[in-house]
DNA sequence: GTCTATAAAGAGATAGAC
DNA sequence: GTCTATCTCTTTATAGAC
């Protein structure tokens, strides 16, 4: 959660002296109220109160915003498996890990993987980003494959269509979480864990 | 699941002779595609086999092939909660017809509702459509509270966080479903149903 | 690091012929 | 019902001054 040490734009005196990061996090909140297509280089010179020639010196393109805002969402995500490789325990165990870190990132990076879960592949950048999305997906298949063949998962569904059901029902949390409202991260993500296992019905 | 009557644009002879749900069905599929704003009445025009001038024809503006649209989405959800106050039953049995009525509405009008699920509020109609969405979320709120309140759903996590993230996981199903699949849209139903109620662990 | 000015392309929409 | 031609506005991006 650091800013990153990128070499280029310090917040040094001058004018505004907006840096990288700061155009990058205003970028994204516009392009997730308009969508990317419908952001353009004006509105974000207005939000951000500089002239449209002056984002092109952090960002050499438009489409720059975006690789940057959706490598910050994959780089999570995978961190997420990285983190579930290194730990172990039983498949039951890490696919609950994988699910509950999921909704952490979700939360924590919240602007970037909403971006994300927006993606269609209509350009270069996007399909870089969908093909590293559907890796993610396909580890987290994997696992739950692994977890059925331990007994843990149920065997009358299909298992990449239970993956997707559980995984639509983690991703739709961008569609409203606030983090200023009454829900904290851990306690969305026990949620997630139980509605995920046990479904709605009373116990 | 008939062309309408409309009065305008019967498929006559003379060149192509586009009807009106022609130009809807091409306009919906390109705005899946490329987004609603990326897509020009140019790229329209092509896919058709039009010229762009032909198009205000049928619609007299973008936006209005982006109402009828949302509209044709919108009254098929609303028709889901036409029929289960028809129906009665206890409220399981009514939560469980929407959630799967929900399924099957989103299956025969895939386009549609994928359209409507995107709607982020940017312009009179797609807060119309909003509007009209969360009338429908409402709906299945209270839904809840009252098979909750009849102790068949879980009471330990809020209602609303149970409606969202069983929905979620309903309309995650434009991001994958695709008819031409080996899944049955009545075995989906069931298998959504399943996860819904009873989670993804062994029984 | 930020500005003004501008280039070049593409957008939505309309006029009027056939 | 479809066409060509065109209007006007906005877009991304660049040049060059400070």
């Amino acid at each position: 959660m650091m800013s990153h040490p990128e070499p280029v734009a310090a917040p040094k005196r001058g004018r505004p002296g907006l840096s990288r990061h700061d155009v990058l996090e205003a970028a994204v909140a516009a392009f997730i109220e308009h969508g990317y297509d419908a952001t353009s280089m004006g509105m974000l010179s207005s939000r951000l109160g500089l002239s449209k020639a002056a984002i092109y010196h952090h960002f050499p393109a438009k489409v720059e915003l975006l690789r940057a805002a959706l490598d910050e969402a994959l780089g999570g995500l995978e961190g997420v498996l990285r983190q579930v490789d290194a730990l172990g325990g039983s498949p039951e165990q890490r696919l609950a890990f994988v699910i509950s870190g999921a909704v952490h990132v979700l939360i924590e990076r919240l602007p970037y993987v909403t971006l994300l879960l927006r993606v269609r592949g209509n350009s270069e950048v996007e399909r870089d980003a969908l093909t590293r999305r559907r890796a993610f997906d396909r580890a987290v298949t994997a696992l739950v494959i692994e977890a059925r063949n331990a007994g843990s998962v149920r065997s009358d569904i299909d298992p990449s269509v239970v993956t997707r059901l559980i995984f639509g029902m983690v991703n739709s949390i961008v569609e409203w979480y606030r983090p200023e409202g009454p829900e904290s991260a851990d306690q969305l993500a026990s949620d997630v864990l139980a509605v995920a296992l046990e479904g709605l019905s009373a116990s």
